[in-house]
DNA sequence: TCTGGGGTCCTAGGACCC
DNA sequence: TCTGGGGTCCTAGGACCC
């Protein structure tokens, strides 16, 4: 099965993915407060990728600095971030799933949507919910839509270990006095920007002057907000290969950079690195960017177009320094990265 | 106590061409 | 000398997501 039109959309998460595979290889861990990030030192510059239910107790999150989470959560056991490590775990729970009559569409490490016809859907996502425990040990969640949007949404009711249903027939009870951060792909500062509008809800954005949202946020954006606050959204799930549109590589350091010698250096093994993914992908780079984060945190991109597409380390090198040279580098680096672009095909 | 890494898509201004 | 529009490409930045 690849692409199909299903009687439902399901979208299953795994329960707090990376710490339960933490837990799970160190069952000491379990019933503690366990947090992955960095190398695992609160001292480094480091953000937790991952808390565990019991450290999110102590209002420790995604995202957060592992030291604040260190303040917060003291007594937490810290962890060092270790991706293959939940590539190989990702990779099982997906087979898991492409084994049961579905279309399966990865979305990442710890979650897809699956295209499914059934009578009755939260038995079929309750049978979901037992073959990945079964099959790796691992808890899910499971939302049920009418379309991608609307299970992604009813996952985050679920949460954690549960399934909830979210379809046209439920979503203006469920969803119309929430804010219109709880759309998928509205933010805080889209939040701002339509409070300014006197738009506080996904109600209220669902009623919007869709013109008046056009002139705010663009001609496609701003229309597009009020389409998701009706809760419509795309319905097709396909098992199509990932295509990258780019490939891009970058390190925070420990300590800025204050030596332009250090910056080209650290340039060049992040463009070898970045070759080493086009070279992966099997198609040539045709634009190369840099990214250049100063002290404290203000960040910058210079990008150029290749005179013609390459795959070659050493010209990749080569694009990189050019462009790390248009930048103006007296200030101290925080952060470099080195990004290929494909060619839209 | 400063704020990771890897991505996608949209916007907007200027260049350039007809 | 000044004045049109339309269209596309290039580039930088913003917003969002996992």
């Amino acid at each position: 099965m690849s692409a199909s039109t299903s009687d439902w959309i399901l979208h299953v998460d795994l329960d707090q993915f990376i710490a339960a595979v933490e837990v799970a290889r160190h069952p000491e861990l379990r019933g503690k407060p366990v947090i992955v990030g960095g190398e695992g030192d609160p001292g480094k510059r480091a953000v937790v990728a991952t808390a565990s239910y019991e450290a999110r107790e102590f209002g420790v999150h995604s995202g957060m600095p592992l030291r604040t989470a260190a303040k917060r959560c003291p007594d937490a056991v810290f962890l060092p971030s270790d991706p293959p490590a939940y590539e190989a775990v990702s990779e099982r729970v997906m087979t898991a799933l492409r084994e049961l009559p579905v279309v399966v569409e990865v979305m990442g490490w710890d979650e897809a949507f699956l295209g499914v016809s059934a009578d009755d859907p939260e038995a079929f996502a309750a049978g979901v919910r037992r073959t990945v425990l079964e099959e790796t040990g691992l808890s899910c969640s499971v939302g049920i839509g009418d379309n991608k949007a609307r299970a992604k949404i009813a996952t985050g009711f679920a949460k954690p270990a549960g399934i909830y249903r979210l379809t046209a027939a439920n979503w203006v009870q469920v969803m119309a006095h929430r804010p219109p951060d709880a759309l998928w792909g509205v933010g805080g500062k889209t939040v701002k920007k339509l409070a300014e509008l006197g738009i506080t809800t996904v109600g209220g954005l669902a009623a919007a002057d869709p013109a008046e949202l056009a002139a705010r946020f663009g001609p496609t954006m701003g229309p597009y907000f009020r389409v998701l606050a009706h809760g419509a959204g795309d319905r097709e799930v396909t098992a199509t290969p990932y295509v990258h549109r780019s490939r891009s590589r970058e390190t925070t350091f420990q300590r800025n950079l204050s030596d332009r010698a250090e910056m080209e250096q650290r340039v060049r093994e992040l463009a070898h690195r970045v070759a080493d993914d086009v070279v992966a992908e099997g198609r040539p780079a045709v634009r190369v960017a840099v990214k250049v984060r100063f002290a404290p945190f203000t960040t910058q991109t210079r990008s150029a177009t290749l005179e013609r597409p390459t795959s070659d380390a050493v010209e990749l090198e080569r694009a990189a320094l050019t462009v790390l040279n248009r930048f103006e580098l007296a200030r101290e680096v925080r952060l470099l990265g080195v990004r290929a672009d494909f060619d839209r095909t």
